[in-house]
DNA sequence: CGAACATTGACACGCGTCTGATAAGGTTGC
DNA sequence: GCAACCTTATCAGACGCGTGTCAATGTTCG
């Protein structure tokens, strides 16, 4: 389980260029050889399957995952999104239907 | 506090455009006259105001907000993320630093 | 009534995200 | 040593978001 990009990337569902990219975004990291070739472990390749799930299942977007990495991390961020949905709860629902509308369509 | 969409704008700093793409996108729903005119009222002017500090104290994007609100409506939703994000968080500081550096720079 | 405001709908622009393609060059392993 | 793979860098295109603006039309209120 010493997968290089193109590998991993057949095996996860991902283009070896997504693969790059997720780095980038700091999503998925890999390991590097001495060379400078990626080295995709167990524990990538889980990750990318359940990326992938969460943009599939959920359609989660990217910039969703690493939103709420960040949530997570800042407390104070937590506490404003918090207050700030305590009074909003009419008004999203009504838009969660309208969502619902849509997709029905 | 009856406030008509001009002047809502005006007193949270909004644009009255922005006050009817926020409705769209279902952050602050403000009510109606028989005549279709908006109404903001306190709750709807305090939510704009707020959604300000969001977006300006923590670089909050719309869309983060709205996820925000799936993922505390959600519960399998919020298990995923949580799931996924526990395999990640050593990846995710090194994110974390990379974005500080972008900052700073 | 008339000025000042609201409504919806549309066009459009700049910018960011996601994704592929391509180029020039280094690594691996039979 | 050579085929098949990898590296970085870059260009490019499709699409979505946040915004402004304009047009045609309806509402409010002094």
């Amino acid at each position: 389980m010493e997968l290089t990009v193109g590998t991993a990337a057949r095996q996860t569902g991902w283009s070896a260029r997504m693969l790059r990219y997720l780095e980038d975004a700091g999503l998925v990291v890999p390991g590097r050889r001495p060379s400078g070739y990626r080295v995709y472990g167990m524990r990538e390749v889980n990750q990318l399957r359940s990326l992938r799930e969460l943009r599939n299942r959920f359609g989660v977007e990217l910039s969703d995952v690493l939103f709420a990495a960040r949530l997570r991390r800042d407390p104070g961020l937590r506490d404003a999104v918090h207050t700030w949905l305590a009074g909003t709860d009419a008004a999203l629902e009504w838009e969660q239907r309208k969502h619902e509308r849509l997709l029905a369509a």
